[in-house]
DNA sequence: ACCGGTACCGATACCGGTATTGATACCAGT
DNA sequence: ACTGGTATCAATACCGGTATCGGTACCGGT
């Protein structure tokens, strides 16, 4: 393979210096209009490309934003990342993803690994980095933006909501339709902290009202490995078993509405009324909860926005380079009793 | 914030030359077991990680691999990449991922973009990229890796499975259980290729029987924006108009396990038996199916292993260097016709 | 004819690492 | 004592761009 072309190559191929070729590329100033289109001319053809590493090296600047999920699996972080990619669509920015498997550990490294590439900004989900990590994102001398949280102290600026505040506020509302036996139902609570958040804030409302979870199942407690298991289909199992040992619940609250669509799945398969026999309530509002319209309460979470709105976070910042910027941006996700709703005269 | 740690602050807290401390940091050889302690110890102090720029600049050699995807939207996609990061994991090289929205120009930009960070390797979604996609994938000079289709020809190395074929294959399996009378649901054919090469592939199956679809919507012939639908839901309005216009189908073929589940929530509501009024046919073999077993014939494509598969043939091209690799690695869709078969092999 | 200003261009010095080469010290073998 | 080999380190020359700055040419004004 014949080496790779360099700009003194097309340099050489214009007749002009090295300098006049990579200005004229980049469409600086001072540089003729003849010898633009000359030497963007030899350019084209001689298949020339430029190398980002020289270039970045050479002018200590990037177009890079590094975006942090713990996963991919779940279709909410692709969603994030859409978002993200669209709001920096049209910018000179680019984003580059990393994926952290919900490891702390991977995270550290990811993250490091990202630094070394010196990005313009950095966007992270979560809010409970440990301290070793925060230090290395306080210490990055560029944006950063966490997301998808705010019980807790961000580092710079923060994208997004409080879960436990959203578990506590569906949990209220669901009461108010007069429900009294509630059941959860969720998985990975140990890795997934944000779940875990609100399975507690709903907790919180609920003794508020002198009640409890008459019935838990996280999955650990099961025998098949449910990690191994589809979300929905993980749901609808850990479902039957809890309705077995807890039949007379009237309301479960799932981690996510995967696994409360797989709860739902087996209330139709068993002939169970939802949400007359049970009410089922998830979390996200996912695209798939709208093949049964109204069934399955929720919580809309704007994922796509939040991940517009760190890319708009940190494209303000890095232009305004002020620190008096808005560090907080809440999106609070909107309630979705569905058929709950009308049963009951309460307004919303 | 002060500059950056460049690897001469390292070399000066050590005590050493930078050659030294390059070397001690990177486990190259040539470095007393004294020295590499202190380097290590001397970075870690201040606080050093490396600039991939100048590193790659210099060594000529990066750890990417870029892969290109049409779309986050779609969670097929998303666990593709996350095969490719799997597969990845423990090497040294590391996935960068894009994505093209399915447009041809983005595509070719992002690819341009992606050459000019001198990848180590490319995984690229899809086999008909326009002749000056192929012409800049041809002459990178890296180890070329398309996926998910095989109808065509590759420019070098190719994962995946032939749509058509895909389409064909489970026409005949639907055919042989006893179903005549065929709709076919699918939205965006234009853009997503592979699902029309999957439609047409049915298409000939039939034909080969005497048969022709009865009925076909694919979403251009309605009044509402079903783009801006979720998948599941535009499936279960396209299946209730095709179902109003054609009631007598006895199957229905969606372009993918998305629509086929809307359409399958539509039959739920409806109180229209599945499959025994009328069959339902996807694709991909996604987790949500799993919520009503059996319920919807499907063609399981190995989303994931196709992406390590494809990670795996950049890591051995890039071992072996030799141009005498296995080059193409079919990974064909199992189908699974779910309540279909029983009905048929022994009727209860 | 002289001067200041503007437009354009190129030589030079890096950016922060790594490959390469050469130097040094020390040791075993003869 | 001398030679060759090994282990360890440092000096130097880049990698392929870009920032900087100092020219040169040409213009209008006086």
């Amino acid at each position: 393979m014949k080496s790779r072309k360099t700009l003194a190559d097309v340099a050489a191929a214009a007749g002009v210096s090295k300098m006049t070729a990579s200005r004229a590329l980049r469409g600086d100033k001072d540089v003729s209009q003849a010898n633009i289109e000359r030497v963007k001319q030899a350019a084209r053809e001689i298949g020339y490309y430029g190398n980002q590493f020289a270039s970045s090296l050479s002018s200590k600047h990037t177009d890079l934003i590094g975006v942090v999920v713990p996963s991919l699996s779940n279709i909410v972080f692709p969603q994030v990342m859409s978002g993200v990619t669209n709001a920096l669509k049209g910018t000179l920015l680019q984003p580059v993803f990393g994926v952290t498997d919900y490891d702390p550990e991977t995270e550290y490294e990811t993250l490091r690994n990202m630094l070394s590439w010196r990005p313009a900004g950095l966007i992270v989900t979560g809010i409970d980095q440990p301290p070793e990590t925060r230090q290395l994102l306080k210490d990055a001398g560029v944006p950063i933006v966490q997301i998808m949280d705010i019980d807790g102290h961000p580092v710079d600026a923060c994208v997004g909501f409080s879960h436990s505040e959203a578990g506590h506020d569906i949990a209220v509302a669901l009461f108010e339709t007069g429900l009294r036996r509630f059941g959860y139902v969720g998985r990975n609570l140990d890795k997934d902290l944000r779940a875990a958040k609100r399975k507690q804030g709903f907790q919180s409302a609920l003794r508020e009202h002198g009640l409890a979870f008459a019935g838990i199942i996280d999955g650990s407690d099961l025998p098949v490995d449910v990690t191994a298991l589809s979300a929905v289909d993980c749901g609808r199992r850990l479902t039957a078993d809890l309705l077995k040992r807890q039949p007379d619940l009237d309301c479960i609250y799932f981690s996510n509405d995967d696994l409360a669509f797989g709860g739902l799945c087996h209330c139709i398969a068993e002939g169970i009324d939802v949400p007359g026999d049970v009410a089922l309530a998830g979390f996200n509002g996912l695209g798939l909860i709208e093949g049964f319209p109204g069934k399955i309460a929720t919580s809309r979470t704007a994922r796509k926005q939040i991940g517009e709105q760190a890319a708009r976070t940190i494209l303000e910042t890095l232009e305004h380079s002020a620190a008096e910027m808005e560090k907080l941006h809440i999106m609070k996700p909107e309630i979705s009793l569905g058929e709950l709703a009308v049963t009951n005269d309460k307004p919303d």
